[in-house]
RNA sequence: GUCCGGUUCGUCUAGGGGUUAGGACACCGCCCUUUCACGGCGGCAACACGGGUUCAAAUCCCGUACCGGAUACCA
């Protein structure tokens, strides 16, 4: 029989993180296996149940890939299913009516109110006392028919009074994780199946909808083990053979408390971690090794990897603790995760990466339809020694020393990719490439005080200097042949993003205006002669260039930023006075 | 209270009778370097406790402690 599994979330709030761990592991176990992989809200409370949070459930599924195979159920279109397994039970003896009066909910928090209740019946408790339970049936649907209000209960056998010929005394199962599970009957109260409202009530519409959906394997958080025993009893009544189960350990808070939407926010939602600019595969990534194990030192995976490699037997029994640091803005989640989306973002292929960073790009409003001319699919053209590394684990040579004919023509596609490339080996999160980044796609960018305050306003000389170097560059490296533009025409006026991006210029610079000879080695020859000529250090130089070129005080090589940024441009902002003022 | 689980560096984990208890993240140091990263090298750091079984226990058994889950006319 082929695999069935599903993902059952309630629409109650955003996707948790364990959540989205439940639906990856349902998802991996379904492809391993050749399987289907189904979607299931489960909305039977109405009161807390919104479209928002089914919205943005299915929104988190979607970012981490999680298509279902077949169309989503609502669990609320089958209450009437619920209830009609309901009354047959009743009908068939194996449920019986409760007429007693509804508890009125107490202000407290229900937590507490059933652990306190739970503790007052202490070991003395007896699930079959209920005076209902051996009405006759006869009486019962008198009173049914009378308009009493009732609640309709599983008959649990009682194994004490022995009345119940079942030899059997326990239910039992074999968990996918947690190995051999056994439960007394004792232990299992006359479980309400239907509200007395008519409402089918969690555990009957579960073990109705899985029947129906045909699932074959159960697999979900820890905290349904002892729902898992309940349910075996409403399989049994209803003469249903049951299905695998497998349960997962939880997800902690550092504290190794409750992760709580309420408590930790939104930290523990999936759609932060899109909106952060983390890229999918590298928090489904670091999901999987949330409390599985391939059991060998390997650490990224592919989907396929994770694919091939999932099995329940990987799957640990202990809790796993979600390590985040609260208020802390530079580790505002687990130092792991943080470090496994950059890991992605250096090393994946830039095939996958181009097409994230274009949306990166896009909402900020820093795309340009240049970088994908044709409306070719963004390729990569140029090889990146980074994304080898990715599939083989060789030694990432350096980038061979630039040549002038290979040099991508500035603001082009081929650009693009190669900038892209460049500047990813530092970044942390999509988010970078917009920020930190942004002086490499815009005029319009910020200069970091401390930048300022550390490689320009510490040399006041610079002010004179990087003019000058402007000059120098001008000079000899410039393309005597190219008509003078003046600096800050069309495309590179520091104008207002949107008036940049709506208009969309044509092609900043053309062949005739990028010097052929504005490259990393004939710069460095060109800053070495003017650093000794200023008798300075040449890092002076290159960190004071550096703020004013990108903003900021960290980056690539700054021979490879020169290039990048372009003659034209290196020129405007060297003689930019912007950044001393700012 | 009762039932059910769990416990290896700060965190994620490998290891399931004989290991200098391994890796990753984080942290620290060194190297690389015009900056910051990346990378390389190195360091810090763990078998909850107590009994057994055994020539030998992180590993098997029992107990204790601690942590977690469940105990609803919630899901």
């Amino acid at each position: 029989m082929t695999v069935r599994v599903r993902f059952a979330p309630s629409p109650t709030g955003y996707l948790h993180i364990g959540s989205a761990r439940t639906a990856l592991f349902n998802y991996l176990y379904a492809r391993h296996t050749g399987g289907k992989f189904l979607l299931r809200i489960e909305d039977t409370d109405l009161a807390r149940s919104t479209d928002e949070s089914t919205r943005s459930i299915l929104d988190g599924l979607k970012w981490l890939g999680f298509a279902p195979d077949e169309e989503i159920v609502f669990q609320s279109n089958n209450a009437d299913k619920h209830r009609e397994a309901a009354r047959r039970l009743l009908a068939e003896g194996k449920a019986y009516r409760d007429f007693t009066p509804k508890a009125e909910p107490s202000d407290a928090n229900v937590k507490d109110v059933i652990k306190e209740r739970a503790r007052q019946q202490g070991a003395e408790k007896n699930f079959r006392d209920n005076p209902y339970r051996e009405l006759s049936s006869e009486e019962s649907d008198v009173r049914a028919a009378a308009g009493e209000p009732f609640a309709i209960r599983l008959k649990v056998p009682d194994v004490r009074t022995g009345s119940d010929s079942d030899r059997v005394l326990k239910t039992s199962f074999e968990d996918g994780v947690y190995g051999l599970q056994e439960r007394d009957y004792a232990e299992t109260e006359d479980l309400v199946l239907l509200r007395s409202d008519g409402h089918p009530l969690y555990n009957l519409a579960v073990v109705c909808d899985d029947i129906e959906m045909q699932i074959t394997d159960v697999i979900r958080g820890q905290d349904h083990l002892t729902n898992t025993h309940k349910q075996l009893l409403i399989y049994k009544a209803l003469g249903v053979e049951p299905p695998r189960f497998a349960h997962l350990p939880l997800i902690m808070a550092p504290n190794k408390g409750k992760l709580s939407k309420r408590k930790h926010g939104e930290v523990v939602s999936m759609t932060t971690y899109r909106d952060a600019g983390f890229v999918a595969a590298a928090f489904r990534n670091f999901l999987a090794l949330l409390g599985w194990s391939a059991g060998e030192e390997k650490e990224i995976y592919s989907l396929d990897e994770l694919i091939k490699k999932f099995t329940l037997e990987g799957i640990h029994r202990s809790n796993a603790v979600f390590n985040f640091h609260e208020g802390d803005p530079k580790r505002w989640t687990d130092d792991k995760a943080i470090w496994m989306n950059a890991e992605y973002i250096r090393t994946m292929p830039l095939s996958d990466l181009l097409p994230l960073v274009k949306n990166e790009l896009k909402a900020n409003k820093l795309w340009r339809e240049e970088y994908e001319p044709d409306g070719r699919a963004l390729m990569t053209s140029i090889s990146s020694t980074s994304a080898q590394a990715f599939e083989s684990s060789t030694e990432i040579s350096d980038r061979p020393e630039s040549i002038a004919i290979d040099r991508p023509r500035h603001g082009s596609h081929d650009w693009f990719v190669q900038t892209i490339d460049l500047i990813r080996a530092r970044f942390f999160t999509l988010k970078d490439f917009s920020t930190q980044g942004r002086a490499y796609f815009s005029e319009d960018y910020d200069f970091d005080p401390a930048a300022v305050a550390k490689n320009l306003t510490k040399f006041p000389d610079l002010q004179e200097w990087l003019p000058e170097l402007a000059a120098r560059f001008e000079a000899e490296l410039g393309d005597s042949e190219a008509e003078t533009r003046p600096v800050g025409s069309v495309f590179f006026s520091r104008e207002t993003p949107e008036a940049a991006s709506e208009q969309t210029p044509a092609l900043p610079l053309t062949d005739a205006c990028c010097s052929d000879r504005f490259f990393e080695s004939n710069i460095e020859t060109v800053v070495k002669a003017f650093t000794e000529e200023k008798g300075t250090k040449l890092g002076v130089i290159m960190n004071g260039a550096r703020t004013l070129l990108t903003g900021v005080a960290v980056g690539p090589s700054m021979l490879s930023v020169f290039e990048t940024v372009g003659l034209e441009r290196t020129l405007m902002r060297l003689r930019s006075k912007v950044a001393w003022y700012s």
